[in-house]
DNA sequence: ATTCTTAGTTAGAATAATTCTAAAGTGTTG
DNA sequence: CAACACTTTAGAATTATTCTAACTAAGAAT
């Protein structure tokens, strides 16, 4: 779906969020969207960076990561208390979490239904429901 | 369920969980589990204690959280990565997150149903599985 | 009851993730 | 290419939480 032109196509996602397309942010975004879907911290993509040769600072991770997920191009995942994760599957889905290792696992949102939900409370509205299933044992790998 | 005989409920709780009934024990159980179900922060149960005249460090708080929460008095909930909080409902359940307000409401683990999990993956077991509906918009009142 | 032992409490320092600040740099527009 | 608004950045600041090391209190033993 984005394996074909390097830059192109996070060019364009920065274009359509008003996001000026940036040395650190073409960077970043290619990180993030190149390849599959991931879950990231903002200290693991710093690091990423500064493996891949482009220099980043922790604080320009953080600016970025959250105007992504303004911009809708990415999603934050509430796991865990120490950590924020972003997500760059934005589609319809739900997680697994290793609480051992700190690591997620995308489920498809099709396959999961939640019923019964009760009404949400007068005056509010749902703004998305999460599941989050932990795990505990050793797992193998993954993003 | 829990509104007679104020101090003994509390008491036999620690005892059964090896704790001892210290002076800051009882009064932080009998703030949380006097009364329905609760969602706390350490912070806020912290202020609370504070107003009831009780004097505990706010170290205190957190060690005793934590340790309710292991055992099985309390359970932790993640639903904000800036705070940490701990509910008195330790049944199935789960809950409504008033994203604007910060506040927590249950939902009876009962009435929700949550099919087409797929497996866990190998080597691990689910733990958990946690719903969190987050919701948007001014609400009444509530813990 | 008094002493001993061990668990519990505490103030304050330490940590860690994240945000802020103010200054310097860079896209974009005319 | 000049002007300006938007970005980046280093480093300080903030905030929730944990740690440390000394003090205190509970329960057992005497």
């Amino acid at each position: 779906m984005n394996q074909d032109r390097p830059y192109a196509q996070t060019l364009t996602r920065l274009r359509e969020a008003g996001l000026r397309p940036t040395r650190q942010r073409l960077a970043l975004g290619r990180l993030l969207f190149d390849g599959g879907d991931r879950h990231v911290t903002a200290e693991a993509l710093h690091e990423e960076a500064q493996k891949a040769g482009v220099s980043v600072s922790l604080a320009t991770v953080y600016n970025t990561l959250h105007q992504f997920t303004e911009a809708h191009l990415l999603r934050e995942v509430v796991v865990d208390s120490a950590r924020t994760y972003f997500d760059t599957n934005i589609n319809d889905h739900h997680h697994f979490f290793m609480e051992n290792t700190g690591s997620l696992m995308d489920i498809d949102g099709e396959k999961i239904a939640v019923t019964g939900l009760p009404d949400a409370p007068e005056g509010t509205g749902i703004a998305r429901v999460d599941v989050i299933v932990r795990l505990q044992g050793a797992p193998l790998r993954q993003s």
